[in-house]
DNA sequence: GTGAAAGCGCTAACAT
DNA sequence: ATGTTAGCGCTTTCAC
């Protein structure tokens, strides 16, 4: 059926090791040779056969990428960051829904699949810090993804969770703003996502000298735009005070926008709201909604490298490595400052 | 380093072919041989290379994707829908991104890596009715989905775009709205989801008696949601009147509910809005946006099981098929009865 | 610089 | 009902 290199070989008047090292860039060959080879590649058009070249060298030349659910914007925006990332650097990507599943997430990890790609680029949200050494036994190259598990066996790519959520804040109090909501916080969590934004929302405030007050948390049981709804309805419900709304994501921000909306607050001049991971959307909304955008394309980026430099290298004993990438307060209408 | 067949069949006692047996759910094994090796492979946590399979049987057990962009909700839900489709039949899904260029979708289609799946799923954009030939020579077996082309050399999945488009209006006409905009047309198409949609609307009219008006029509560059607003805003300052909206994708129904919200116009006691595609956004903007659900799962549990059956008999000459899949109007807020 | 030959792990004939 | 054997197309020593 297809051609293979000996086709091409003969064409070119070669063996298929001549062949073998022009498609390998092999750089000892004569121009004329490879000019020849090349002629016939072209002319049958050849294309090597990635299952045999996996079956020979042990690579395939794809990766896995495991996220929660490509339907949520963040991981959809992700997802495409990787692909191209990845696309570059001539890796294919198999996509993997764990629905943040913690049971899917492990057995997705040690599944036929995954020990049929090269490397994993493993988005982890059902596993916790103290599944870590479930992980140890993965052989092949994985290089974590989000704020689930810090430390572990594999190198690990995530944003600065903290230090946005506190740019965040510090955006708002910097409009004059003193009772500020933050919404998104998980009863508990201390890790994770929704725990270290608590943190730099905390942070910001003690630093401005202003009082926590616990009254102005808002707790979800999810990042989904409903939640952020039901979690504003309960906050105006409780009759609290505030002018201002640091939402975790930014689906939560949206959900609440509306509540608030439909209330009669006027954003931003009764409530400044600024959301989290700077998804499409927010450039859409009425208001268009203000974000903290966690360094998407960075994250791709440095995760696709680092996997592809276990991958280069699956024997050398480098210890973990972490990278935190930039992130950037993205001001729009929903937080910009009111008129005097 | 990975355990083999071989290491299998030492292991349990028995040659690889009865390994390779139990594998493939070959049916003649006794009981108690299967059980051993399978037990054996247990213990020895084994799993088939699958290039090796791939390179023996030419088969890989992955399908491509190819879409747009994945950052757009319409095919990050298509995509979610046929990764759950393919995860039934044991397919993983490479998904390639086209940008909706045309030069990229004919490279990613005739590319090396299209060569080492089983199957395409090809969600076509760029290309039109008249390049259809230019797919006649993809050896790889392949299903179109989208409105570009019709009757073309493979099988072919969509929707009922004009009988949906038709139906939206329908809706909104039971409602005593008699000037409706179509919103999302191109200039001069005729096929194609905007084509087909158009044609729907007009078909609604027609049927209902009232005059086709020029006026009422609503033209876009592309399906963004930026699209939708700046196409209302024209429509807004042509001083036009309508009572009614049909989008026609779901982002340009938001674009334009933002202007006209801000407009100060009342959805949907001024005007009534449907959009089309039902993404999950649809549930949760203010108001809920009614639209038409395309029957996605359908379209992807059918191109799955078309491209399956396809890859099961390359050499089968059947002649194209084509699968339009049932839809349904979603009614929501934006397309409310208004109290009377 | 290029060629010859071995073999990666598996499936599919064919044998038994 | 199970074993033997021959490759699938490529990369990789090792010669020359």
């Amino acid at each position: 059926m297809a051609t293979t290199m000996h086709d091409v070989a003969r064409e070119a008047g070669v063996s298929i090791k001549t062949v073998s090292n022009v498609i390998n860039d092999y750089p000892y060959i004569r121009a004329e040779t490879k000019q020849r080879v090349e002629d016939a590649i072209a002319k049958l058009g050849y294309h090597p056969n990635l299952s045999a070249r996996g079956l020979r060298s042990g690579r395939t030349g794809v990766i896995s990428l495991i996220i929660p659910v490509l339907r949520n914007a963040y991981f959809a925006e992700l997802a495409d960051a990787v692909m191209r990332a990845a696309g570059k650097e001539g890796l294919s990507v198999i996509i993997e829904q764990s629905d943040g599943d913690r049971e899917r997430e492990l057995e997705l990890v040690h599944g036929a699949r995954m020990q049929a790609v090269d490397g994993i680029l493993y988005s982890v949200l059902g596993l916790g810090e103290d599944d870590a050494h479930l992980l140890e036994d993965v052989t092949t190259p994985m290089v974590l993804l989000g704020e689930r598990i810090f430390h572990g066996p594999s190198d690990h790519v995530t944003m600065q969770n903290t230090e946005g959520a506190k740019a965040a804040t510090q955006h708002l109090l910097a409009q004059g703003r003193r009772r500020i909501v933050a919404l998104g916080a998980h009863r508990g969590e201390v890790i994770g996502s929704a725990g270290l934004r608590l943190t730099g929302y905390q942070q910001a405030l003690a630093e401005a000298g202003i009082d926590f007050d616990e009254r102005l948390i808002g707790e979800v049981g999810g990042w989904f735009r409903s939640e952020g709804a039901s979690s504003m309805k309960q906050l105006l419900d409780s009759g609290v005070e505030f002018d201002g709304v640091v939402a975790f994501n930014d689906l939560i921000a949206l959900g609440a926008m509306r509540v608030m909306q439909e209330a009669g607050i006027r954003i931003p001049d009764d409530v400044a709201v600024i959301g989290f991971d700077d998804i499409d959307e927010t450039r859409y909304t009425l208001p268009t909604l203000s974000s903290i955008e966690p360094g998407r394309d960075e994250i791709a980026e440095v995760a696709v490298r680092f996997l592809k430099e276990r991958i280069a290298k699956p024997d050398v004993e480098l210890p973990p490595r972490e990278h935190l990438s930039a992130f950037r307060v993205v001001e729009r209408e929903s937080s910009a400052v009111a008129a005097p």
